[in-house]
DNA sequence: CAAAATACATTGCTATACTATGTATTTTGT
DNA sequence: ACAAAATACATAGTATAGCAATGTATTTTG
């Protein structure tokens, strides 16, 4: 009916929304970035593409919002894991905030 | 302490959600768009600048969401109202649709 | 009577998601 | 045994949307 509207409104929506969630995620223990993508699409039906979490990843690293390293398989390829940094649980405590904010303002509008 | 990014952040989120939430005002009655700026930051505290607001209505009216027609004011500047078209309703439940299993998502991510 | 508020609009900038593409290793299916 | 799929990283180019700045014009307020 208005297919294209829609699929590209979602990829609006996760701009932000998608940096909220792996920090979020990233609050509990680290995940290396292939291992994001597969636990958030078993959990909650969002699909990350690869090419919008790796630079994503960077960007937070660049922010010194995370930390990462890699780590030796003993078989595979290694893997790069990701954890949260100080400014990285601060930050996320004021994303949290500002999303509890914003999600109570759109309830009271779609009532 | 990291004001630039979570400021940043902050306009991410509104792509999308700025959208969701103007066609859900809108399903109620027609508005104006001066009018739709005043209105959400009464009730919401979410400020929506006037550069966003006018293209992203223009926006909606070429993907035929919604329509407008001038109305002329017995004193003052003649105003623009907006409202849902038909199109405009039956994208909005998809959208309410998605948003609710995104929210849900979080929530099971946050806690 | 000047400043602020009302009401519309556009231009240029920036940040982010996504497709496509690439590399390399390991596992799986036949 | 060997091809295909999965694992795991990464980047380049494109499209979209929010926002500051700026503009026009009218009306209200101090």
């Amino acid at each position: 009916m208005n297919e294209v509207f829609l699929t590209n409104w979602k990829s609006q929506v996760k701009k932000g929304t998608l940096t909220f969630i792996i920090l979020n995620v990233l609050k509990d223990k680290k995940y290396y970035g292939y291992e994001l993508i597969e636990q958030i699409r078993k959990f909650t039906e969002i699909e990350i593409a690869e090419g919008t979490l790796y630079p994503l990843l960077n960007r937070l690293k660049t922010e010194n919002l995370v930390d990462s390293e890699w780590i030796e398989q003993e078989t595979g390829i290694p893997r790069k894991y990701y954890r949260l940094t100080n400014t990285g649980i601060k930050t996320l405590l004021q994303m949290n905030s500002y999303w509890k904010n914003l999600e109570t303002a759109i309830q009271k509008i779609i009532q």
